[in-house]
DNA sequence: ATGATGTAATTGACACGTCAAACACCGAGG
DNA sequence: CCTCGGTGTTTGACGTGTCAATTACATCAT
């Protein structure tokens, strides 16, 4: 594998640095968009969206951290928060013990639905007008290579 | 301001996914090769090339905060777990006395060492190469957009 | 049945990030 | 001098993320 060993450009390097500051810069300022909005952290909203199309409004932990691509104890430890604050619950499952359901809570049900508007418009203000047509869809295009490349 | 109200397109809510995650898993990646190659985090890093480049190898811990662009706190706190483990000193300032300097230990200046190349490597292995020469140029123009748009 | 092996989910310890409050000190105006 | 508003830095509380270990159950081979 040539190349592999070598050192990426002063170009490259200072790309890298841009890419990795802005991203950054654009996570914090819509998650504390959303946290101002709303009352949620995006990794709230991430678990109420899955919980809120699902088939049957539930999901099996694991399937759950698997439909979002978390880890299972990042999802549990957020559970616990979020089943705290009124937002989930868990509940025995019969078919195999060891596992739970776990469902939206009527609260939680109400935080997402006031929230889907301004989060979306909240995107649109931070991402979508910060950029022409042609640099999103550049943007997807590189997201989709990176992850090619870091998953495949 | 026309348009400010109006919600992305399935579309651009589709770029909008692909590319928060896919950055997520390039950070995480690229901060799991740093700790697995070096045992520093990102934070530890930067922290140890802003105080490497620094004019007399030293800062203010405001002056940093600003060059790196973090948070106050996040410094502090972020300082206090680098001293326990020896990479840098605080010292008094004698110019204001409610001022620290914040200085490398020589076991802080071997591990930044020792990380730089290992970590550009990284850089290199998992974004560089993700991608062709137009993609980087694109990833750069995106992330400048970004940040004017999230700054200015 | 029983015991090895695997899987579902949680837990504990710890690093990291943000916010608001606290602390210690500066420098200027009375 | 002194006190008062501003600045440099830290602290505490808490949410978040990872890793390794644990708990509790399922399953399969014998």
């Amino acid at each position: 594998m040539p190349g592999t060993r070598r050192l990426p450009s002063r170009h490259e390097l200072a790309m890298w640095r841009e890419f990795i500051e802005a991203t950054e810069l654009l996570r914090t300022a819509v998650a504390a968009r959303l946290q101002e909005d709303t009352g949620l952290s995006m990794g709230d909203y991430t678990v109420l969206l899955a919980l809120s199309e699902a088939a049957d409004r539930r999901y099996r932990s694991s399937d759950l951290a698997a439909a979002i691509g978390w880890e299972r104890s990042r999802l549990s430890h957020h559970l616990g928060r979020m089943e705290r604050r009124g937002l989930i619950r868990r509940e025995h499952c019969d078919a195999d013990s060891r596992g739970s359901w776990i469902s939206l809570e009527p609260a939680g049900d109400r935080a997402f639905h006031a929230a889907t508007a301004p989060h979306l418009r909240a995107i649109r203000e931070l991402f979508v007008t910060a950029l022409t047509d042609e640099q999103v869809a550049a943007a997807g295009e590189v997201a989709a290579a990176l992850r090619r490349h870091l998953t495949g």
